[in-house]
DNA sequence: CGGGACATTGATTAAGATCAATTTAAGTGG
DNA sequence: CCACTTAAATTGATCTTAATCAATGTCCCG
């Protein structure tokens, strides 16, 4: 088992978690295994979307996509057509600035709805590239259309979708405003503890997919900054960190660092 | 005139700017001024939940209310049942961390719609402040559910104008991740320029009205970093700046400074 | 005229950026 | 399978910027 730790060769990525993912539940006539499993945060919405395109026979069955390593899924200018629920793997959401500095806006992990960015103009403005193969549903913006159309409650559930994606901006605007690079390390890890949880994995060990770049682009900060913030964290004692392999050892140390003072 | 500038007590504050606001075209049968001046950043929600809303016998006329400078429009916490239409005055939307740190998310002008932050859980996220006396429009949650459940196009719009606040937030932490304090400011500047210019006053010359802790609370700086930085802006001729009032000498290099390098 | 909030300025310290050099590990191809 | 290439990460030394601490200045308003 340990081997698997090291070597993390799948595709996925997450053979290097000692717990297995939750199983689905029973309910196999479930469209979507993540809504059944309770770790998906639009499975409402999601579940709503498919079964008013199926009732109105404008879909078959869950249309699926399969992004490799490296791959975008979209790209800032593409036009928005689609969203996409992603069920496994994990991206990154970048954005590039004309002058070439690019800033990681978030790490969509499983459960999350993909594409809002493109909402307000049409046309995407982040590319979304997948970390490690990732695994998609598209969602059509004209079944999301009909949908809501169709139904009060759906409609909501978009809206708040959307609005949940800006408190996410809000609280990493937080961050980077009023945290010191060791603080902003510990809230980051934080927050994808708590997601690999939500999936179904381990909340202490885990494989960091993104490289130090990705997370000082995120932060704010320099590489060389992450890594000696990684270092004094592991030198306190709170972190056990080699390369992407991450174990936390002193969970509440890191949540007085990063629970934001 | 110059009296004007300097003592700027009026309540609207915008005596100091020194070209008139637009006026509202002829069409009085418009029902919000700020529409037909085309300044309105959300006009046509605004007037299809308006239109949707007398259709219905549900209002009769558009419903006001005038916060006064200090005074909370609503606070953090506060059941979200009304969004409102800025249309004169500014405000400051302020998060509060559980330190009490705060964190200013936005400075509302008139066009804005206010109280987004409470779709998401369906209680407010943030203080919305008066900068200045401030007048609204308010529109009702079932109010523009209605009218949303009613037509396609006005859902659209609800959901475009909650990504545009999305994309602020994205634009703004670029902001906070990449620039230096000159930068920053600079790049505040013009955003505040360029909102006033949109709403009808002069681009060059305002008054600024949030204080320096403010400014700091949105840059994610300290209050003598953002006066130091105005100080070097103005001795390098970019600004003139005394106290509130300021005016832009050189919009070539602030533009230089401030869109992102 | 004087109190108090707001703003500026100066001196010093601390944090992070920058520049430069290795180290480590993973993938490549002979 | 091993040497070689390369991308990623770490570490050290130094420099720059902004934070901090402290004092002073300015203006609004009663």
């Amino acid at each position: 088992m340990n081997t698997a730790y090291l070597s993390a060769r799948d595709p996925q990525g997450y053979l290097a978690c000692p717990i297995t993912p939750i199983t689905p539940s029973a309910s196999s006539s479930a469209l979507c295994k993540m809504a059944a499993s309770g770790a998906c945060s639009v499975a409402d919405l999601c579940s709503n979307v498919r079964s008013n395109a199926q009732a109105s026979f404008r879909i078959g069955s869950i249309n699926r996509r399969t992004v490799r390593r490296g791959q975008a899924l979209y790209r800032a200018g593409d036009t928005c057509v689609n969203f996409y629920q992603l069920y496994a793997g994990s991206l990154k959401l970048r954005m590039t600035n004309w002058a070439g500095e690019e800033q990681i806006a978030s790490f969509p992990m499983p459960g999350a709805l993909l594409g809002l960015d493109g909402i307000e103009t049409g046309k995407y403005l982040c590319d979304a590239i997948a970390l490690e193969d990732a695994r998609v549903c598209v969602l059509s913006l004209s079944d999301l259309l009909a949908c809501s159309r169709s139904g009060t409650e759906a409609m909501l559930q978009f809206n708040r979708v959307i609005a949940r994606e800006t408190s996410h901006y809000r609280r990493l605007l937080m961050v980077l405003a009023n945290m010191s690079s060791e603080e902003r390390i510990a809230s980051f890890l934080l927050d994808l503890s708590e997601r690999m949880a939500s999936n179904g994995y381990s909340s202490r060990e885990f494989i960091l997919k993104m490289t130090r770049e990705d997370i000082a682009h995120y932060l704010g900060m320099k590489i060389e900054t992450v890594s000696r913030a990684f270092t004094r964290l592991q030198l306190a004692n709170i972190l056990d960190v080699r390369r992407r392999h991450l174990s936390i050892r002193d969970l509440d140390a890191l949540k007085k660092l990063g629970m934001s003072h």
